[in-house]
DNA sequence: GTGGTGACTAAGCGCTTGCTTAGCATGTTG
DNA sequence: CAACATGCTAAGCAAGCGCTTAGTCACCAC
């Protein structure tokens, strides 16, 4: 039932169970949301007694945090590796929205978590991924100016722009679904070349 | 507190108190989501007891309904109003996206309900809110496919440019607040001029 | 006045929630 | 073999939930 982009974020948890007990938290936080969730239910997904999770997670909230920390850290590796991965504007752009945004529509349940449901964390948890947010769209708007610097963007505003580009992708999260048509890489694909003309790109 | 958009949404209420406890119900299911508010939230909020708001309202979840038929009916006709208000494309579209995009920004709180909040509806709400979604889809399809035929237009795939166009608008209302430097008309003018582009229009 | 009505509250019911306690097998160590 | 650690469960606790009940008060018709 769970998908491999989502188990593939916790390769090697503590224990096979901790493992189990989060991958079922992942499912019930996307498809009900955290707070519709219950403990009970998250233990009976993971195929035991709602006690054991406790051995395994001091609360609820912390398997959120832990989703959430693990999903913003893996998405702002994606961004960044988009920018190392070339010198040019235009193709760092290019590898960006690929990647950000086959990774929302291959890990859907998690992307919706991480963002929708950051006003449930605990305020330490809170505080790492709201810096972590900060770097990513910092990084979008990096490459948009720099594109713009050197004549091969043309946007009215970088910050607006930036905006727009990583909402088209976080919002994969929010319609994909498994039964979707497109494949999260063909989707990329398309995403990549409506974003560059978008930004006044040259070719598509 | 309440913003004039969103009190807008409901001009002529049953009654004044009705329509404070709904307002109260669209501030608190934005802020907290529909599962963390309370009833007791929502009725003092209100300015009355608990059980007050069942003589207005037969439960929590008929709140939900309310609001959400409401704002996808809004929306609705805000999509089929810039169909309605020319014969080109791409005039159209600019419509669109600048009305859309501002209802987002504008009415953010209760955006965030109408988009996030569709699985905790009854049963008989999401199936009547589900039919508007897909209208509101298939008026922005219809206008991508128009000018993709008459060559003003031009995208590798029209169905996933309108998902990219409604994406766009509805993730506003994710990311907006009353603290944002951009107006929600100015947001729109912005907006209107990246989807332009993103559809390979020619003009900006 | 009297009876009726509509908007409201204080109190609380039955249930579910997140989490804890006490105890039970199993395996490991000396 | 005793002593202990580990991973789990059955049972349940306090708190909070959506919603109901019983009754109060202001107002209006006659």
């Amino acid at each position: 039932m769970t998908d491999q982009a989502t188990a593939d974020l916790w390769p090697g948890e503590r224990t096979e169970t901790a493992r189990r007990l989060l991958l079922a938290a992942v499912e019930s936080f996307a498809n009900r949301g955290y707070h519709a969730t219950t403990t009970r239910d998250i233990a009976t997904a993971a195929g035991m007694s709602p006690a054991a999770l406790y051995i395994h997670y001091p609360s609820k909230a912390a398997l959120l945090s832990e989703i959430s920390r693990t999903g913003h850290r893996s998405t702002l590796a994606l961004v960044e590796d988009a920018e190392a991965s070339s010198g040019e504007p235009v193709e760092q752009m290019r590898h960006l929205v690929e990647e950000f945004t086959a990774w929302h529509a291959r890990g859907h349940t998690v992307g919706r978590i991480v963002n929708n449901e950051l006003h449930a964390l605990p305020e330490d948890a809170f505080a790492e991924v709201a810096e972590l947010r900060i770097r990513i769209e910092d990084t979008v708007r990096r490459i948009i100016e720099k594109g713009v610097a050197r004549g091969e963007f043309e946007v009215p505003d970088a910050r607006t722009a930036a905006r727009a580009v990583t909402s088209l992708g976080i919002d994969v999260a929010r319609w994909y679904t498994d039964r979707s048509t497109e494949s999260p890489e063909e989707l990329g694909r398309r995403y990549s070349v409506l974003v560059l003309r978008m930004l006044g790109a040259e070719a598509g």
